[in-house]
DNA sequence: ACAAAAGTGTTTAATATACACCCATGT
DNA sequence: ACATGGGTGTATATTAAACACTTTTGT
């Protein structure tokens, strides 16, 4: 091996990023509409991703990808696992499209899952036309995906409900001034079961890194509800289940 | 790439092992002497890992590992994170080593950790000649380790810690009969905090999977304590916290 | 007799849970 | 006026925390 493989893409690893978004209608993923070579079936989605770099650590790979999908630095990122199973490409037209696309189609990959956080506001697939063609998909409607990466995408579901177990880190997925109706419903559609709301609202305002700003909704049919931003600041680590409702 | 690649190691790709052990002076890792090139500093250690091989996923690639190193079939696994800094090699007697073991010792490795628990009545590395140099250390004294494996230890056990506040998994450190005095010693030192005697033994007693046997220990300076077993069968995953003391 | 760890309950504090009505706004 | 989500408090149950003495064995 030479120097100027250092510019080049690595052919046995690769970087996959789950990329959760919230809205009204709930919990979403960034998938990638993949031209789909035989043309036999409808649409053809994947994850996001592609071979790292042999000169960028996984986490600037999970960010070069994120970056050149979204146009966005400084996301919410979060490594939750690496996948190597042999026959992680096992179907027919996705052997295809790695022949379409890659150097090596063949070679072994073993793929490091991220997941990472988007404010809703930050980012609309359709608004970008530079990127690839990317869809926010409900997370309940997802279809059978290339590769792997139903698996990831489960295994990343998993990682985001730990992670808001532990970290305040729902105020990724919401705009910078949220409700605590929102922030309410985030948690229970992520968790998948229901909170009762003066609780709620108890131990979230409890904690210190919730700011309480002099601001309301706007034109809402209904009372309008305070607003409050994120206080990262505020915030000090230490591993203790944060949000452990029910 | 060709079909006998499959028979061979990835050279992008490796596994390393935080194998850890308990006893009655603490917790330990388990380290390779490796064999210094250049002989001029003291022992030099690394956590075991090897390259995988194309036909094995990356819990085959763990599982390999260990058996060759302890001869010991089912031990308990789990992936923690993927390590792929470019940097990860920058020691001159790091990339010695590498040219004296590696078909491609220049090639750039992302390598995936696992962490893994041993009974220490099972494994005692003196005993074993077959394999490489294999020693425990006390984790509180471990060295400067090859490559980035001070690193690895470090996140093996911050996922140790993790795992076992929200699994009983601490069994599979333990002998197969063991007192509650050991098992709360073994929280004690993994957590790093002490814990109330009386506290400690009515949460974990209170636990279905923990079995109290007919049976006490024998040959004790001390009133001698009743044994137990863990009955993994009675033990039905879901996560909450389940060893939450301080 | 002494040392060393085992074993055992109660009181208090903190946290979690369950629960129902009025409020402010847009249509 | 009605529909919609916002906002609020209290009582009870559960869980966590603090705390000290007696027991059994080997030396």
């Amino acid at each position: 091996m030479s120097e100027n493989q250092s510019l080049s893409l690595n052919p046995n690893v690769s970087v996959d990023c789950v990329v959760f978004g919230f809205d009204l209608s709930g919990l979403k993923v960034l998938l990638i509409e993949r031209e789909n070579p035989d043309n036999t079936d409808g649409k053809n989605y994947q994850l996001p991703g592609d071979l790292i770099r042999n000169d960028e650590n996984l986490d600037e790979a999970a960010k070069r990808i994120l970056k050149e999908l979204t146009a966005l630095d400084n996301l919410f990122l979060s490594q939750f696992a690496a996948f190597g199973d042999p026959s992680r490409v096992k179907r027919e037209n996705d052997l295809e499209w790695l022949r379409s696309v890659r150097k090596d189609p063949e070679a072994r990959v073993v793929t490091v899952g991220y997941f990472s956080l988007i404010k809703p506001e930050n980012f609309k697939p359709a608004a970008n036309s530079f990127a690839r063609k990317a869809e926010w998909m409900s997370i309940d409607i997802v279809p059978e995906l290339a590769f792997d990466h139903n698996l990831i995408l489960q295994n990343g579901m998993e990682a985001l409900k730990l992670k808001m177990r532990t970290e305040p880190v729902g105020f990724e997925l919401l705009p910078e001034k949220f409700t605590l109706g929102q922030l309410q419903n985030l948690y229970e559609t992520v968790m998948g079961f229901e909170i009762d709301k003066r609780n709620f609202r108890r131990k979230i305002t409890g904690m210190d890194f919730l700011k309480a700003l002099d601001e309301k909704q706007q034109g809402v049919a209904h009372k309008p509800a305070r607003l409050y931003e994120f206080n990262q600041s505020a915030y000090n680590h230490s591993f203790s289940p944060m949000f452990d409702f029910q």
